[in-house]
DNA sequence: CAAACTCTGTACGCTACCGAACAGATAGCT
DNA sequence: AGCTATCTGTTCGGTAGCGTACAGAGTTTG
């Protein structure tokens, strides 16, 4: 039946051949996940690891005074949990959910035992994770040399790029936490945009109209995690 | 000879076992690494992977328009060069020799090899790169919203933790770049601190004279980032 | 020993962003 | 419908850090 095959609709399991998803597909459980619900607290071991489908996921990073910043974003290209693979079981950042939708989840240990045969799941999961470590080193950069209105232009089109549509549930005072910048000076930006014809925005719902428009005001930031999501996780090159 | 066992002061090699290490120790090749020396470029694919013994290697994200950032700094605990194993080949990121040094390297395809024999190597490399990824979060985090006084701070004790002495040989301007910050806030800053007497500045050698004085002035960054390698790497817990 | 170079200190106006406070707008509820 | 929540827009003073410019101090070179 074509239901069951919807996991194709994450990359990471669509990638996968016949023989590595037949050992986990009995395990994997479709899911609902609903805006701001935590997958991952700081610290805390988690049961399962997540492949999103039409779902997006922020890693934040949360500091002893409450301040947060986004430093990834996971969406049906990913899985939220690398670090139970990764050997060290527990992050010190949280994983909440930014945009409602669906995922399937799958029990960590099963990941972790498919993970070391050593197989294409093990390879795939590897790049992904490299791919994720350079989406947070230009986090890093474009927080450091970057204005809000090119962050937000960044946030739109990666979230963009993880959702079907053109339409994202989002306020403003929620981008702010994720960019980590003041809501007004979210409001500000979104004005910019708005007033140029590139988004419409409406009371936690904005709808990008001229996409093509974001990508001309975007910083280079966006265009370097894309273009190298694409390198490492093509299907063919997966191997 | 104990002049052939230096390799145990880089953190990885040294929680090899007999066995492990019996396998790689005839290619390592001990390299002087002087001041300023890339290691890998934006793009390029490295020949050789790194483990510092008591040289520091600042991985940069560096912009189109030249301006830069240090997203994470690699010394004696850990290796250049994750992306080999990893399956990327490459990154985005440039390797910068921060403090001169020496170092073992290795043939890329000699520690992908031993990778992928999924024994003690793997699971060592795997968790230093989690801990690698705990850095880049909490660089990007810092980058957001601490003030150049406190990234200052937590830069020197990263640092500081990574040579043996209390001596490093940078000039402002090189903090400058590594920090993505103005030479002149680099001044200001390592000015209250001389200032307040933690540290020596003299054209190019600062000299820290008290280190508990920059522990209470640094950011939680040091320390989570601090913890999270501890746990990670402490030579118990490898396995 | 003087010249050339490099590194450090200081000053000044400028801008982006912050913090706080508040007014208007929109959606949901009863 | 009206009430209330919440979300958005705007204002205003304060500040950290930027860009630029330049002067002094230390180090190397001829």
């Amino acid at each position: 039946m074509l239901a069951q095959h919807d996991f194709q609709k994450n990359g990471l399991l669509g990638s996968l051949s016949e023989d590595e998803l037949s050992r986990i597909l009995p395990h994997l459980e479709k899911v609902t996940l609903p805006l701001g619900e935590s997958l991952s607290e700081s610290g805390r071991v988690m049961n399962h690891v997540y492949f999103p489908l039409d779902s997006i996921v922020s890693l934040l990073c949360v500091m002893e005074d409450g301040a947060s910043t986004e430093i990834a974003v996971v969406g049906h290209e990913g899985v939220v949990g690398v670090s139970l693979f990764m050997g060290g079981e527990t992050t010190p950042s949280r994983a909440i959910v930014q945009s409602a939708g669906e995922a399937y989840r799958l029990k960590g240990h099963l990941l972790k035992r498919e993970f070391y045969r050593a197989g294409a799941m093990q390879r795939l999961l590897l790049r992904y994770t490299q791919a994720l470590l350079t989406q947070m080193a230009q986090t890093a950069v474009c927080n450091r040399h970057h204005s809000v209105d090119q962050q937000l232009c960044r946030w739109l089109l990666l979230s963009l790029d993880r959702i079907p549509g053109n339409e994202l549930n989002m306020t403003q005072e929620l981008i702010a936490n994720m960019l980590g910048v003041r809501r007004e000076g979210v409001t500000e930006s979104a004005g910019k945009l708005q007033k140029a014809g590139l988004i419409d925005y409406r009371r936690g719902r904005i709808t990008v109209v001229d996409r093509r428009g974001l990508e001309e005001r975007v910083c280079e930031c966006y265009e370097v995690v894309k273009q190298e999501y694409d390198r490492l996780l093509e299907h063919d090159a997966v191997m």
